[in-house]
DNA sequence: CATGAATGAGGCTTCATTCAT
DNA sequence: GATGAATGAAGCCTCATTCAT
């Protein structure tokens, strides 16, 4: 009996329970087709509940990344950014940890939205760029770049070598979320990363592969 | 005498000229944000000729995917699936195909809208899947299934190694057209692929990287 | 049988016609209270309709008053403004042809109008002062300001005084329409006008009332 | 012993404190811009409070009325309907007499929403009509009246002459309140009456201008 | 008494689609 | 074939009012 009644009156979690519905809805049907209307009847409140806390229907999504952006900055990138000696562990580190938080369907939704949505609302694009990626890219960058001075990697190009750690797995999951193509078993994200790394430290080694006769 | 009108009537052409319009204007705003007017507009025809040739504006983005797609299958791909010997030198070729392609801009609006509009709109990720990905993967899984068999490759699982050989560019890619995000010098895309050829490459070599004593 | 049918297309009269229609609408109900559904089916087509003609409820009321607005500029003005000699008679001219209009409810509906939405939307007073008021009035200063200049009346302030010739037409309109106040003869415009301007004449007149013994 | 708080509570006094916000926001949007919400703002309570004291928003603007209209029946009037002698005086002394209130933008904010509002709320109308109007105009009309009989004026029509007496105020008013339409030192509403009783009572005087040969 | 979170009917506006010409 | 005026369903948002606390 939570709740039959027509007032209730929770006003320190709602705006998170209406930020979750949205994220459902927004998953399953995508910003444009969601209707807030939608969105508050999964939360539990009517559609005059969703303008009390958020100002319109961006301000949703908006609020959603926010909330969602926020842990990145103190999760484990300091810590990588901080690394020192050979950049090999932490590189594996994070692939590992992004392929663990993937592998929730949940926490795979957030970025899936962000690409998902920012692809058409710039706004969306520029804060996941802001929050996340301008800081994420420096930190990778600077463990490249350290790793080639260090000689623990061949001379390859930090800013572009990014691409090379990161662009197989958002491959993965964009094959395997936007057009249904996974391998036989499954999402096999960890067997991805195992593949990818083996291929990539090989790739990056400052020892050439063939030291001639 | 075909017609007393500046333009005559070009109606075999007409509907190639409002697809082209079309793709325009959904490059720029997206397929929702997109009114059928506008392409209209953009086409040089009214809104009623453009239900004339197309049902509906689903029918109009089915229709470009279509006309994009067919092309792919008659293209390069036959003579790599039938290539010989160490898989290399089909797998340099194809991503600097891809690469040339892809610095068009022109050319570079048709993924990039499969992609934006394959993630809300499932049909079209369909399509997509179905006449591209479905053939172009399983010639790229054999490529390297045989280098792997003919011992030019070290034993990586085919399947997600295909990741591995795309992924980079995918993800140059989105930094750049969804988030903005590009090497100081522009695009640059040919020197990524060079990067990420040389750490592919070495990545894949069969001889380890270090035999030891 | 002139339209039972579902499109009908009469593009030339149909703005004129939604305006009509939105003119009795607001007249009856007011701005705010006026739905444009009641326009358009005042006006017998759908709102889709009004919003083909009309970018917004808004610049329907702002089409109105620049409808009605724009004859006054071509009408008497001209003339009164080029007016030689005693201005007695340019003066009742203007107040009876005022008066006549007004007496058209139809007409009388315009002004009424203006002055309930003026009120509350600052637009609408702009656009009626801007078009309207800044023309007749300076047109009126002139005609008082010339007739003090000749001689023909006592030196009173030409600005103030147009209060005086044209306050009681308002006072007694505003009785009437927003009161319901009115003499027992029904609106009696003319007899009104009549009255006023035999004191106004007398008021302005340059011989004092009492010349001596 | 009253409270804890710093302010205690004066439900005495709320009421008021309430309708003293409302004119103001009234004043300031107009009834129908007018949040509830920014009544209780400026009152300094919770919207539910106005709900306490008043049934509905238009409970309110009603409300205001009441108070507002109720002082005018006990002021100035019984004096002057009382009046004998030249009615010069008296109405000189009422024109005066509004002049001066029309001055505190505070006072003249009441006649204005009366105004405003009673165009688009018979029933505001209706009480002002009834309340000051059918109380105001029968003196004037009276005194006229008086005046003609006594051979102070000439004779005109009493009802409409009182448009005559009262229209230049409303005009001066009117053209200064919403169209923004001011002499140029001001509202000049003193200088506006002294003009108007100058031609006003010339014209009014029983003595015609041009007695004849 | 007082609060302010919650409600939901109702308005404006957009735009894919239709069809008379 | 071609046009573009007309349609109307559907969605976002506002805000007066209610009521649990």
């Amino acid at each position: 009996m939570t709740s039959t009644k027509k007032f209730s009156r929770r006003s320190e979690t709602r705006p998170d329970e209406v930020l979750d519905a949205a994220m459902a809805v927004f998953s399953e049907k995508g910003f444009a087709a969601a209707k807030v209307e939608d969105i508050a009847r999964r939360a539990g409140v009517s559609k005059g509940t969703v303008y009390l806390y958020f100002a319109s229907k961006d301000a949703i999504i908006e609020a959603i990344i926010e909330r969602a952006v926020a842990p990145v900055a103190s999760g484990a990138l300091p810590r990588i950014a901080a690394y020192e000696g050979d950049p090999r562990q932490p590189i594996a580190m994070l692939l590992r940890t992004i392929g663990t938080l993937l592998s929730d369907p949940e926490k795979l939704a957030i970025p899936k939205l962000f690409l998902r949505e920012g692809m058409n609302i710039p706004a969306i694009a520029d804060i996941y760029r802001r929050d996340v990626l301008d800081r994420a890219i420096p930190v990778l960058v600077g463990l490249v770049a350290r790793g080639v001075a260090a000689g623990h990697f061949r001379p390859v190009d930090p800013e572009l070598t990014v691409r090379s750690i990161v662009g197989p797995i958002i491959a993965h999951v964009a094959l395997s979320e936007v057009f249904g193509i996974r391998p036989a078993d499954g999402l096999a994200l960890d067997r991805l990363i195992d593949n990818h790394l083996e291929i990539l430290f090989n790739g990056l080694a400052a020892r050439p592969p063939e030291p001639g006769p």
